[in-house]
DNA sequence: GACAAATACGAGTATTTACTTGCATTCTCG
DNA sequence: CGAGAATGCAAGTAAATACTCGTATTTGTC
């Protein structure tokens, strides 16, 4: 006997048609969102914008709420691939000038190509669940990050190194306003000047 | 010939009464923005929380936006009292050390007893307009301190000064949600590291 | 005291917008 | 093929909410 249950959750089967849709979608409304922030942005207007109709939309996505989670996962998904590629145990060994070189070019290219990524973590932030979002990518950040300083100085305790990456990713996000709003010939100098800082706090405090 | 003109702008002669009421109603929006968003924050709900009707809030501000502008100019005034209390001109005297313990800490006190400053500047932002205007502090505050780093270190070009100042107070304002959201009796600690970050930053380059 | 301006009310309106509904079309798979 | 599922549409609905309106009361000024 099929009780009908508290909300009979029948998965659809996706053809690679709708696949390509909610993409599309997720598209739209990450533009969407970048522009006029999460609470303005209307679901009419992503539809639109993804060159569907409304009633398509929610063929998708049950609720506004759930295309925003599409989003999230998605950099979920781009945010490990990232650091997976530009954050690996061999980094242990990289003398520290070199690593911190690396890692904030890297994360300087990042930004710039997903400006729309950027809107939506740093900028006007748009909703609690985004903010939310945020903060565990930025800790799942800081994680990673103090596992290879812990591999670089077995010495420290754990939580020391917690605390010296996250001090480190908080800088990092701190200066890239600056460098985004700053004009475009002074934007080098401010990304040394945050190499410099970030130097003059981890060199002591992990090699010293 | 009195021309009704685009928008006859009679300025409303307030009372004690209407003033008071003024303020009851920012505080009011304060609280309710704080907890909720500008976006999500409703006009009705923001009289109720004043204990006046949604008509008498109407009264005072023309819309929900000249709501917001009157909490940026309360702002504006506290944080420029702020400034002119905690950073004088004496303190291109003080040691670095000092200094930087006592700007932060009179920091880190001002956000505790104003939490809803910080919700509405630093939290999930809630508009264009805050985003704008909290920058707009933000640099207020970069000119300021640029100013005694002058004084401090006339060696210096004006510019540099500029830049360590900006780099200074981002430090500090990526540094205050850590230590919101940690447990409280790990704020202090933060605060120190904080401390030690802004000392290995700035007195090389001011006083080296 | 009297007049005008300011303050107060709260029911009502107009608009916006998330989401539905009914139906048409296209795909998948036996 | 053909049946059922997935996709597609666009007008329409219901709820939320910024703001108005007509009116009543209080306050400042002469």
């Amino acid at each position: 006997m099929p009780e009908p249950g508290p909300a009979e959750e029948r998965p659809v089967r996706r053809q690679a048609r709708g696949l390509k849709r909610m993409e599309a979608i997720l598209d739209a409304a990450e533009e969407e969102i970048a522009e006029v922030g999460f609470a303005n942005a209307t679901t009419n207007s992503v539809a639109a914008r993804a060159g569907i109709s409304p009633g398509s939309l929610y063929q998708f996505f049950r609720n506004k709420d759930e295309i925003l989670e599409g989003l999230v996962r998605r950099y979920e998904t781009e945010q490990g691939a990232f650091w997976r590629a530009h954050l690996t145990d061999d980094d242990a060994h990289t003398e520290m000038g070199a690593l911190i070189d690396r890692l904030v070019d890297a994360m300087v290219e990042f930004k710039a190509s997903r400006p729309a990524f950027w809107a939506l973590f740093h900028g006007s932030a748009t909703s609690d669940r985004l903010a939310e979002v945020a903060r565990d990518l930025h800790e799942g950040v800081a994680f990673r990050l103090a596992e290879v300083f812990e591999l670089r100085s077995p010495h420290l305790p754990p939580e020391r190194c917690l605390t010296l990456a996250r001090m480190a990713t908080a800088m990092v996000r701190a200066v890239m306003p600056l460098v985004v709003t700053a004009k475009p010939e002074d934007s080098p100098a401010l990304v040394e000047e945050l190499k410099t800082m970030l130097r003059a706090y981890l060199t002591p405090a992990l090699d010293g």
